[in-house]
This record gives structure tokens, C-alpha cells and sequence, in this order.
DNA sequence: ACCGGCGGGACGACCCGTTTAT
DNA sequence: ATAAACGGGTCGTCCCGCCGGT
């Protein structure tokens, strides 16, 4: 049974990476927001900073992909592209303009040492990417066609989830959705014809 | 006249940004990198790190928007948008995939506390999305229109880089590249219509 | 029935002592070199490390105690003194130069506070001596001669260990053997004319 | 100029390992006992613990065989050997039966890793036997024989010291020096006749 | 003005010896 | 008889003053 502490660390670990990064994050902010024991991150994480980093991106990254996958299952690849700008966009906007995306917070402050987080962060961008490609393809796109489209939402979204952040609005997150959907919808219909 | 110590520190910390974001550089890795001498920093920053982080935003911003103004001048609003994509590649590549953008390796790492250092890093994506707006308009783009499509390729290209660093591949940014051309061309051509 | 766990959590804790002493020893190495439980620790030895270690002392101090009994019964005072030197240069050797004494490793460690530990190594030394003064008693020496014999004899092996180790050579342990034989040689045969 | 700061740091490093020996002994002892600030010791000692114990030993080494080498001017071989047991028993003594010697308390917590102290540990004993063999040499030993005797002397009297230690008296050094020094004079008298 | 030595306190991550709850 | 959890403490080092030189 998954210990609470445990949970609780993980659970606060994204947030803290979604307000300042990986680096900025110490250990004893994630136990100060998780109420965790100080002991218990070693027990529970043997690998440190970088086993507990590495959870919090698998957790985020699997809850992310389980909704587009529910937009995909219900959706058009349109509809695919606004619950991705949106799910960005809410979890922003509802935490008063702190939390980003935790795996750029993360993937900024890597070196080139830490080979296996930046494994983890690899992956999450191309979770998300096979998922929005898998959505186009369904949609009528090439393959190659749904590679670059599905490149241009994932790095729109985590762009403008930054330019957001910093200038506390929304603002560029809507215009990026208005843009993508547009330009998804003509991608689709020229290549459909 | 410039110190020239001042100087290769303002370069280190460009870089050292670029490559593992700010939290994660430390001033002695900046000291270690430029050969500056210790006791300078305070002498040339007396803000400390944060206003040495600030001048170093400023000065990357200021050459990106030099070189973006050039290519407005020379070309289209397609041709700025190459340009731009092409200026985050060419960084990403010719460091053996280290250095993505500073600003964003800075704006991820902020808490609410540094509201100085926040500013710039609004004011460097306010000066992109500018430059790229008014070469959208002068092209045909609506007001509207223009600063959507610029938030959409300054997303992008930031997105990108993210993704590029992070698989050690410029693929992505090409991707981007070739999408955002496509709709920009798009999006000019239906307005001017 | 003595649990096998416990007996290998000793046999562990002698071996590492004899390699580097007591408080650079953890319980986890204790735990990782004897393959034993991590929750067992408390089980077996309420008193924890402290407990563990006395434990430890005991069984070396009552082994080479037999050995060097067994060398008594079977040969003269010098006999047994080669005995000794062999035992320690054997234990030596056998390790790579890694295992010395734990009794020293043990002791060089304690603090004033460590008094029931602090017990156990006065009472391992104090037992190499008993052996000795006796042997070298019953071979002729004066009570006070056998007294001053066995701490020289006791003390050049142990501190020969720590020389021998150091430079990862049986060296000083030969040069000690040979000198302490043809001292105590010498002594017996003054005292015995 | 040598900062003050880093000559109680050293100087309380000694005794600490006197005390306690190296693995026992933490940099907060130090910096307590010396009235040091903390941020100084990696100013001073940019290879940290390992490299103050350096530091530490060699002072010590330094100043025992400085305290040899004049006895070794003034007096016979066996002067010297009854200087360097009192040596050891007079800063036993005068410490409350708290400090034995610096260079054992870290060569006993030493592992395979730590090389560079490890040689530092070598070099100490080596001293210490080197002068102790010039003076056998010069008062008509053999070399082989010189080499014993010194292996002798200072294995006895590291091994003297711990056992002085632990039971909180001198009788075993004072017991060591008078079985030393009648082995010596035996010694060197058949040699010389 | 510029720079080096040094000091200074606060955390950084890591991990240790121990106890509570099975 | 064992795993989960717990705090306290380790070393490293970070960012930052304060002087004395030059």
C-alpha cells in the first residue's frame, strides 16, 4: 500500500515544480508543503532529489495523458488541441498564475549529468506528442504532417504556459489556442480533400 | 569603459542560464567560467546574482531583437519567422544541444519574491512578440491577428527549444518550423484577401 | 537457538570495525555487508550499535583468546608471542591489508561517554595480557618482568597492525616479530640463570 | 600570512583526532572547538574534511619529529626511544587521559577511497622510523637491525598509547619504555662488540 | 575604481541510528 | 521479527559582507 507521506511528497513536488523549477526547489520545501517527516524522503525515495523529480513527472505526465486521451476518445483532433490548451491554462489560472508545467521546470534546470530525470522528461514530451499524433493521424493527417503538428502544439502550449506565467494571464494561451485550432482545422481539411 | 571582467561575467552567466537555467547556476560557477575575479561581484552587481541574471536577460534580449529587426528589414513576415526559429537552432546546435534560452531558463526558476528580475523576463518575451507583431502587420495581419500569430511563434519557438534540448535533436524546432511558416503564409494570404 | 541473522550481523560488524573502526561503520553497512533484515537490528541488540559493537569485541577478543590459549599449551613464551604476531599478520593478509584489530578500531573512536563499550575494550586488552603474563610467568619470568613483557608484547602488535595496514605490508609486523622473539628470549634466559 | 582561524581550525582538528579519531569527529567539533566560523573551513580547506586531517597530521608529525630530532641530538639511542614514549605518555597525561595519537585515530577509520590521507598517515609513521633508524644506525646498529628497532619502537608505542588510553593510565607506556630501552642498549651493545 | 583574502551564517542534499506499528 | 517512519545531524557550499591592498 502506497504510504500517505510518500504521497503527500510526490503531490507536492509537482506543484513546487510547477511554481519554480527543479532547482530552486529544495527538499525541505517539499516536506514543509507535504507535511512529510524529514526522514522519511530518504526511506521512501533512495535515489534523493532526483527519484522523488523523477515520480512527480511520471505522476503528472500519466494524469495528463489519461485526459487527452479521454479528449481524443470524445473529440475531434480540434477538440484534442483545446483541452490541451485548456488543461494548461486551468491549472494556471487556478493557482493565481504560479503553476506551470513541471516538466519544463524541471527540464530547464537539468545538466548533462542527470541522465536518467532527463530520460523521464523525454519521455513525457513524447507521450504527449504520440498521443496527439495518434489523434491527427485518425483525423485524416500524414504521418508526417501529424509528427509536425503534434511538435507545434506540445512546444506552443509549453511556450505560451511560460509567456502566461509571466505576464499573469491567459492572454497568450488563448491566442495560441485560437491559432492552433485554426491552423490544425486547414491542415486537416487540405489533407482530407 | 566597461570592465572587462563585467563583462565575460554577464557572457558566463548568458550561457551558464542557457544551459541549466538560473537557480541551478551558482555565482561561483559564473566566477569559475569567466575567470573573473571574486571580489568583483559586488563591485559590478551590487544586486547580486538577480541584478547579474537581470543584465544578462537584457543583454541576450538585445541581440535577439537586433537580429530580428534585421530580418524584418530583409524579408517577409515567413521569412522573420524562419529567422527566428533559426536563431534558437543555431544556439541549440552549435553547443552540442546545451543552450536553449536563457529567459526561459530564468522565467521557470522565479518564485513571486523577485519581482525585479520577473519584469525582464516579461519585457525580453514583450520585446519578441513586438518585433514579430508589427512585421505581421506591416504584411496584412489585423491588429488581432498579429499579436495572436506573434504569441503563437514566440510559443512555439520556445516550446520547441525545450523539446530540442531536451531530445538533443533539432527535429522539433524544425517541425515548428515548417507548421508555423504554413500557417503564417495562411493567415496573411486569407486576411489580405 | 542464536538467531543466524544476529550471528552474521557480528561476524559483519567485526569485519568492518577491523576495516575502519567503529564510527565509521554504519548500521547500514553492518545490515548491507551481513545481508540481514534492517528491522532486526533492534530485535537482536536493544542497545543498538553500541550493543553490536560490545558484541562484536566479545567474539574477537574470545576466539583469538583461544587461539593464543591453544598456542600456550602447545609451545614457550616465544612460541606464543610468533604465535601472536601470526595471527595478527595472518588476519592481515588474508584481507588484502584491510583488517586490522577492531578492538583498536573500536577504541581509537569512543568518546568519555561511551562507557560500557569503553568496558569491553579495556577488557579485551586486559585478556591478551592475562594470557601472556602467564605464559611468560610460567617460563620464568617475575611477576613484574611478565607484567612489563605482555604490554610490549601486546602493544608492538597492535601498533605494528596499525603500521603494517598503513603501508599495506606485513613488513613491520616481521621486524616486530623478530625483535620481541629475541627480547623476550633474552629476558627469560636472564632471569631463568 | 596564515589566518588565525585556520590555525585553531588545525590545531583543534589534532586534538579532536586524539580524542576521537578521524570518523568521529565532525567539522561542527571543530568549528566549535576552534571558535571558528563555518563558512571559513571551505575557504581555508577547499578539499574539506580530508584535507584539514592533512593539515592536522602533518603538524603533528611535524612537531613530534622535531621534538625527536633534538633528542636525538642530545643523547643516545636510547634516550631517544625513552623521549619519544614520554613524548607520547606526557600529552596522554596532561590531557586527562583524553588525547593518544592523532595519526592512529585517523588511520584506523581510513577506507580504500581515501588515498591522499592515506599516504599522509604512511609518510607520518615513516618519519617517526626514519629518525629513530638514523639514531640506531649512528650509535653502531646494523641497517636491518636499525630498521627493526625502529619498527619496534613505534609500533610499541602507538600500541602503548591505546592500551594507555583505555585504561586510563600509564603503566603500559611506562611499562613499554623500560622493556624498549633494555632491548636497545641489548641490542646495540652485542652489535657493537 | 577594482580586486583578493577572509569571514559568516544559512541551507543544500544526504543519511544515520532509532522507534513505532505491525 | 520485520518494514515503515522519524528527526536529528553530517558535510558541502551557497550568497553575501567586510576589510586591506593597489
Amino acid at each position: 500500500v502506497p504510504s500517505d507521506s510518500r504521497d503527500r511528497m510526490v503531490r507536492a513536488a509537482v506543484d513546487l515544480f510547477r511554481e519554480r523549477g527543479y532547482a530552486a526547489t529544495s527538499l525541505g520545501d517539499v516536506l514543509a508543503r507535504s507535511g512529510a517527516p524529514r526522514g522519511s524522503i530518504y526511506h521512501h525515495f533512495p535515489g534523493g532529489k532526483a527519484e522523488l523529480a523523477a515520480e512527480a513527472l511520471r505522476r503528472y505526465s500519466a494524469a495528463s495523458v489519461r485526459f487527452l486521451t479521454r479528449a481524443v476518445e470524445g473529440g475531434s483532433a480540434a477538440d484534442v488541441v483545446r483541452a490541451f490548451v485548456g488543461y494548461a491554462a486551468d491549472g494556471l489560472a487556478r493557482s493565481g498564475f504560479q503553476q506551470g508545467c513541471p516538466v519544463a521546470g524541471v527540464a530547464l534546470d537539468l545538466t548533462q549529468e542527470d541522465g536518467a530525470l532527463a530520460a523521464v522528461v523525454t519521455e513525457a514530451f513524447a507521450a504527449w506528442r504520440a498521443v496527439l499524433r495518434a489523434a491527427l493521424e485518425r483525423d485524416g493527417a500524414t504521418p508526417a504532417q501529424a509528427r509536425r503538428l503534434a511538435a507545434l502544439v506540445v512546444a506552443s502550449v509549453e511556450g505560451a504556459l511560460l509567456l502566461a506565467r509571466a505576464e499573469r494571464s491567459t492572454a497568450p494561451l488563448d491566442d495560441v489556442k485560437v491559432e492552433l485550432v485554426s491552423h490544425v482545422r486547414a491542415a486537416l481539411a487540405t489533407t482530407g480533400r
